[in-house]
DNA sequence: GTCTATAGTAAGATAGAC
DNA sequence: GTCTATCTTACTATAGAC
């Protein structure tokens, strides 16, 4: 058994990686009740009481409710930017180069990274948030948006903005029908659909 | 014209015409109060101010504040379907039978609305609402899915409905594009877009 | 039906010991 | 950094007069 408390003179990483867990535990206990109880319901005596921890440590590490939200959200997000940036960067290493395929690329695994995390997209993708929380769901949106209109070479005009904020549209709608689908069998169905409706919007001349 | 009610002709409809311009008064006040402040700003305190009423007053007419912001929202939405189902029953009436047509004509008209309710859009459109407001948002959601789907003659799949569900929200993305549009020339613009796209959504086969 | 005044409640946030 | 105890605030909702 190692000792808890580090003596280690030198340099001692671990009262870093002991605040590091709490925090993890408090995001942890969070996304837990949010998923539970929706934004508006969950309360921070819920997360304490979860967590095992007090209501001044969770304040020491967030500065409330919004903000623990928010993180889990940025984490929510995080994966799928990093998954659609992945696949489409894989595609164009397969030498794929028209820009609706790799689109479409980048949607595919993207809806992929949906299936198993229903309660996720029921979370996050559903109504209930801090007041300030669709402020930075526009700000992603943004980020979305100008990287498709890159993508597919678009230039900026305002039709061609709203072309590429409906496409993200359309496959976050399709996340959506993901996270709703009753039987598990239906998803690959629905992701089929939503590449073939994105593609023929990214094709339109 | 006829009397409003045609029941007891001894009874004065007076009062009732009373407490309804009451009830109107409440409502216009809590609307300008929405808008100005979003949902979760805006108090009860504040709806009174400005209608020149009293807190008993407002809550002998409304349950509560997610009561009045529902209110106001049925109706925002009672605009919309009538003005899609009349612009449909036109376009029967005038011989159009394509049912993709038939579609573009609701969808029009629908956008056709949106221009210059900015603001009402910004409010019932934005993340910013009472707690079960997406449970109601979603029954209007199915309930345009589901007109959709028998418009469009689709049998009921999960891929159809998520089709369904598609084009409803392109045509919402169009209306959020309207209403923060900075220059009123550009809307003509953002309507053939969507239309455009939802034609190439319902045209699949 | 409408008003004034007030009660009740809940939850977000802080202070200060350890 | 973490904890316990407490405080403050603000808003919903009601009671009861007119």
């Amino acid at each position: 058994m190692t000792t808890e408390t580090s003596s280690t003179p030198a340099r001692p990483t671990r009262q870093w990686s002991s605040t590091e867990r709490t925090r993890r535990a408090i995001l942890d206990a969070a996304l837990e009740v949010f998923i539970a109880e929706g934004y508006t319901e969950a309360n921070i005596a819920h997360i304490v009481e979860r967590s095992g921890l007090s209501v001044g440590s969770v304040y020491h590490h967030f500065s409330g409710k919004s903000d623990l939200f928010l993180a889990l959200w940025r984490e929510f997000e995080a994966v799928y930017s990093e998954a659609a940036a992945q696949a489409v960067a894989d595609a164009r290493h397969a030498g794929v180069t028209d820009p609706v395929e790799l689109f479409v690329a980048g949607s595919r695994a993207y809806l992929e990274v949906a299936r198993g995390r229903a309660e996720l997209t029921r979370l996050f993708r559903g109504g209930d948030g801090p007041p300030d929380y669709d402020a930075m769901g526009s700000d992603v949106g943004r980020e979305w948006t100008r990287n498709n209109m890159a993508l597919l070479g678009l230039d900026d005009t305002p039709a061609n903005r709203l072309r590429a904020r409906i496409m993200t549209s359309v496959v976050v709608e399709g996340e959506r029908a993901i996270a709703a689908a009753k039987r598990k069998g239906d998803i690959d169905a629905l992701i089929d659909e939503v590449l073939a409706i994105v593609r023929r919007i990214a094709s339109a001349q």
